[in-house]
DNA sequence: CTTGCTCCTGGCACTGGGTGCCACTAGCCT
DNA sequence: AGGCTAGTGGCACCCAGTGCCAGGAGCAAG
């Protein structure tokens, strides 16, 4: 108990100072060293939290994907497949107020920085498979087959693009701007056609 | 000339000897050693032939988005959007018959190997930029505006999409297996409605 | 032929990410 | 107290990637 708490509190304390340390000097050129050192545990230490040093980025992203496994594993069948996953989106990412910055700060580091940007992908495939398996679900169809496989892909596009938009523009709600990049996805861009 | 020769066939060496060593071994299991040994050249020259590891898997993709681009400029501007998009994805991606082994072998690689899918992002990103600019100049929009974003990012999506499954079944060309996914997400999924 | 220039190459050494191994400590159970 | 377990840190190692420098090949001018 004490020692997850430990644990719990060294985990914060790390990922507060990759949060900083990456946004003020660019992520590649602070050391893993130097995260562990500010965050007053070892090296060693470190990659045992984190197995990459990208992942200090990411916190507990398991936890993530694991509610939004199961926010579609509970939704409605009867709902069309996309506004569900849509929903799913934007409840996994519906923060309080007081975290805003801290999301912003590690979306801004995930979406400009390089080597953070490819780790970004060893990430979203894990996403991608629990949405490829609810659209499987959905349909009676294979979780492998084109059309699970597409729907993933291109909602999870969709919904990066939601949030690079959302950090270029202060003003709309994170969800909000979900909800609409889905929209404009679902009824096949009808920007495009006016 | 003869050195840009030597050069041309000795990038030739490094590919296939990378791709046949990957395949049979798997990423992480083979050093750049090994590979720069097996084409004949010095681990340092390979390191001068391309900047990472994975970008020997890749060949010259400068090129390829470059072609890319010039069939998005030169497209009619007056069809849709997605259908000039489709069709630049399709021709770029028009191998001969011969070149479909290796092609498939590298794509199998790129969506299987972590290392590799990581490393996409970067070059995916290249692909995204141009895309975006295409649909920038088609709407008179910006090219980090919502709309260019989306449409390359999904479309992006549709064309891996695309090639996983024209990967996973041998039967159906790559041209018609881009062209029945662009039209799935053009018609916002009409199969998620029946 | 020789000198000088340029480009390509390879060797060397160094940084930094990531991992296996081991020794140490702290709690905890009996 | 003795033994078990889990977390920690130090150490050594491998490997990707880079800067630096020393050759060597080709070419031009003398």
């Amino acid at each position: 108990m004490t020692q997850t708490a430990t644990g719990e509190a060294a985990r914060d304390r790390v990922e507060r100072a990759a949060l900083e340390l990456f946004t003020s000097r660019g992520f590649d050129a602070v050391t893993a060293d130097e995260v562990a050192d500010a965050a007053g545990i070892s090296r060693r230490t470190f990659f045992r939290y984190y197995p990459a040093k990208a992942d200090a980025v990411w916190g507990d992203f398991a936890a993530h994907v694991e509610r939004l496994d199961r926010l579609l594993h509970s939704a409605d069948g009867g709902r069309p497949v996309l506004a569900t996953v849509c929903a799913a989106y934007a409840e996994v990412n519906d923060y309080r107020d007081d975290d805003l910055p801290a999301l912003r700060q590690r979306m801004r580091l995930i979406l400009t920085e390089p080597a953070l940007q490819a780790h970004s992908q060893l990430r979203y495939a894990e996403i991608d498979r629990v949405v490829a398996e609810h659209v499987a679900r959905s349909t009676a169809d294979d979780p492998a087959g084109l059309l699970p496989r597409l729907v993933a892909a291109s909602t999870r596009a969709a919904a990066t693009t939601a949030f690079a938009a959302w950090l270029a523009d202060e003003r709309t709600a994170l969800g909000d701007q979900l909800r609409r990049t889905f929209d404009e996805l679902a009824a096949g861009f009808p920007s495009l056609r006016g």
